[in-house]
DNA sequence: CAAAGACATTGATGAGTGTAAATATTTACG
DNA sequence: CGTAAATATTTACACTCATCAATGTCTTTG
């Protein structure tokens, strides 16, 4: 089950309603706490990050997996982290997969934190 | 690289380069995951929530006890983290705590990943 | 078809985490 | 002082997690 594309209580909550002006409901924090947590690991920062900041806002697993001095079974279980958060998008092209990141999540879970409401 | 834009680490991380600008460095991840990591819980968002909120953006833990099924050194363990992360400041008053939300700090992380460098 | 390469999955393990019960600390007040 | 109230700390435990080694799946190519 992969369940990337049903959030509507985080969304509701991401465009609407900063953490500041009211207290987040039980239900939206156990939304919105899973992004967080996909994204609260050193690894998985760099991995968002390095997708997001490449061309096209996709990179190849294979570029991936020689920044760090990881495993590649453990990059992948990072970037399937990320993915199954939501964060990143997945293509497989030809025998490389590429993923792109999902910007849209990342501005809506900024602008619940920080302020900013759209 | 023509577009010179030199700032120290942890100035391009908090204020002003974004997630998807360039890819962090190791160094810059570990600094950052830790507050993600603060806050990737859905009890610690909601106390975040409810203290950034709150009436001068701080809260009694008295307060703060009641909106939970939880323990009591329970939620203070959780605000412990929360205020060794940065995100609250606490002040003790009498015979009662209050927290404080980093407004800043909280701005700064959603800068960093959502984009709207300062 | 066979072999090789890219990526994912499984299984195992040591480290970390959320929680509660019991206890300690601090403050106010009689 | 002694008691009560507010909050923190300690201890213990079930559970999750990051990681790697081994293996599986899929795709291309010889």
């Amino acid at each position: 089950m992969s369940m990337s594309l049903e959030l509507t209580p985080v969304q509701a909550a991401a465009c609407c309603a900063p953490l500041a002006r009211q207290p987040l409901s039980e239900s939206e924090a156990e939304g919105i706490a899973p992004l967080l947590k996909a994204l609260a690991d050193p690894v998985r920062l760099r991995l968002m990050s390095m997708v997001a900041s490449h061309q096209g806002g996709e990179a190849c697993v294979c570029d991936l997996n020689d920044a760090f001095d990881l495993s590649q079974p453990t990059i992948s279980h990072h970037l399937k982290i990320l993915h199954e958060a939501g964060l990143l998008d997945r293509e497989k092209r030809g025998v490389w997969v590429y993923y792109r990141a999902r910007t849209e999540a990342l501005k809506n879970l900024a602008a619940l934190i920080g302020g900013q409401a759209a």
